[in-house]
DNA sequence: GCCTGGCACTCTGTCTGCCCGAGTGCCAGC
DNA sequence: GCTGGCACTCGGGCAGACAGAGTGCCAGGC
């Protein structure tokens, strides 16, 4: 166990180390923090957290930098999470308020959350499988061609194109989609299957195999999981990630490219509360040396999907978690309230 | 009027410097260009190719490379624009062949222009400016609330909450929907305001101030601008733009990052045939030290939106004017099919 | 028992001077 | 107008020296 007096050199470390991008020393340390003791005692201290595993030096006398072990028992024991100040809680409310329809609250919080970490920010689009129906509408382009529109109460729009085993009427196609509606208006996508699976059998023989046609688009519209769309913004800030450049940016930009991989990432991380994946806890090779902080948001109290950034390891963790999870929770409103 | 084997002599320059990222000499030119002459004769060429400013030295004593002006007598004179091999054709079409939907297409054009060229791409959704109306939706969510969805030729679906001066009952709902459609349907969006103007007089003195707000919104919906969305892809291979990095690449970021701006250079594109801008021949700042090549594509023979690259001036550019040109056409044939 | 000041040691980054090679410009000759 | 030759310039790479920062360890003091 570690005495709290090395618990408070090890903070030292990580806030100084993050400030200046630079190996901390025992003398800058005792200069910049008090400590009260001097920097010989800091030096064993510091000799003990590295046999420990929490620092490291980059090379014999240099100063020492936090290990993905430092970073973590600094997340977890160490820091807060910085709140946001009142002016900037007004800022980012302003902001996201100013939205016209769900792909621009995505666009707009990806802005911000770039703007406010001067990080890479990622924006899961709300999921389809935790909302709920609003309606669904059934168009008639040809005599065998129908378009199904999926409206979520999210506000998303899913559209599908159909085309139909036999002609289908008007006058079914109206009876189709009442009884649809009247189904699964307001229920959860979970609920769905089970609730029109019967539904071919109320019309005539010759239209259920439109029926079934149309309501299978729908069941796969509802879990077609590679429609989990997201954005990104803030590629930029990682040009700030450090000096030795190319080698460290190259595997997060191939990283950030892949959708599978940013969903992925955001799937792994909890469901509730803030989630935050530091260096190689992170699956994937390319993000070894960034850390991910993510979190859900949705409009009730359950989170539909969710948003995060990617820094370098060395960010500033009480900060960047504030900013995420204001962020989270103001979308979540926005969402809520339209 | 520079002679034939000056010429020459430049489109070996080019090309060596964009193979080999180094400026490049008159020895080696002599021994991989069969120019028949001597190196000394190539360096007289050279002093007089400098003096018109279509290369330059970067130090005394070092090769020479390329200027702007130089690639853009490149591209106009000596370069033309490398087809596709049958093979590469056939990739093309098989990997475009696959796409699901509107989105899919997008992505799937970006992912091969970015693979193609090795560069980073940009594709404009196809813009809703120059398309034509399939269908408009109407959707009583509420007794004054309504839900429009536009659906375009295009496949692109458009949705906008409209809240209602007053009630609207269902009957009056389903006479404007009709009523619209079969004004608007597989018209062009450009004529759409022309074609609904009188509408508001067809109905009831109270439903008039709904159907005006409900037609205003669909205009809207049709104009606005900030709905050109695009897609970019492949900014990882911006690491291969040259070693000194983080000064050249982030302002190019931070131009990818901002929407406006691909728009605008896009926009800036002629219509038909395809565009090749070249260093500070781009409007934008961070720009400067790239090359933007973009064409226009379409279902019919009309161009609906723009794709391109965006690469160093240092770029293979008969290659890439292929694979752009080759995509495009792709894209095309795609987007008429379904 | 823990903290402290002092001292020797190590390593990095930087600066200097040096040399080599590549490439040029120019000139005289064919 | 082309060519070979020659002197000149400049950047890159390498070795050595040096200063600065930081450490580890030890003996002494509270």
């Amino acid at each position: 166990m570690l005495s709290e007096r090395r618990l408070q050199v090890l903070r030292a470390i990580v806030q100084d180390y993050v400030g200046t991008e630079e190996p901390v020393g025992s003398k800058a340390l005792t200069e910049r923090h008090n400590l009260g003791v001097s920097p010989a005692t800091v030096r064993n201290d510091m000799a003990a957290l590295e046999d420990e595993g929490y620092i490291a030096q980059p090379h014999t006398s240099a100063g020492r930098i936090p290990t993905d072990k430092g970073y973590r028992l600094f997340v977890d024991k160490l820091a807060g999470v910085k709140p946001m100040s009142p002016p900037e809680r007004r800022a980012i409310q302003n902001f996201l308020e100013g939205a016209v329809d769900l792909d621009d609250v995505v666009a707009r919080t990806v802005r911000l959350l770039a703007q406010l970490t001067r990080q890479v920010a990622v924006v899961q689009y709300p999921s389809l499988t935790r909302s709920t129906v609003r309606h669904v509408e059934l168009l008639s382009l040809a005599p065998a061609r129908v378009m199904l529109v999926l409206i979520t109460d999210t506000g998303r729009v899913e559209q599908r194109m159909i085309d139909c085993p036999a002609p289908f009427g008007e006058a079914s196609l109206a009876d189709l989609r009442a009884r649809l509606n009247s189904r699964v208006a307001g229920r959860r996508f979970t609920d769905v299957p089970r609730l029109v699976e019967d539904l071919p059998e109320a019309f005539d023989i010759e239209d259920r195999g439109t029926v079934s046609t149309v309501l299978s688009t729908l069941l796969e519209t509802l879990v077609e999981e590679n429609e989990e769309r997201l954005m990104i913004g803030g590629t930029a800030n990682l040009t700030r990630f450090g000096h030795d450049f190319p080698l460290t940016i190259r595997p997060v930009l191939e990283a950030l490219e892949e959708q599978v991989v940013l969903l992925k990432l955001l799937g792994e991380a909890k469901d509730s509360g803030m989630t935050v994946r530091i260096g190689h806890e992170n699956a994937h090779e390319g993000l070894n040396s960034t850390s991910v902080v993510s979190v859900g948001y949705g409009s009730g109290g359950e989170a539909v999907a969710k948003l995060g950034v990617v820094g370098p390891t060395r960010m500033d963790y009480p900060g960047t978690m504030g900013a995420v999870r204001a962020v989270a929770r103001y979308v979540g409103q926005i969402l809520a309230e339209s």
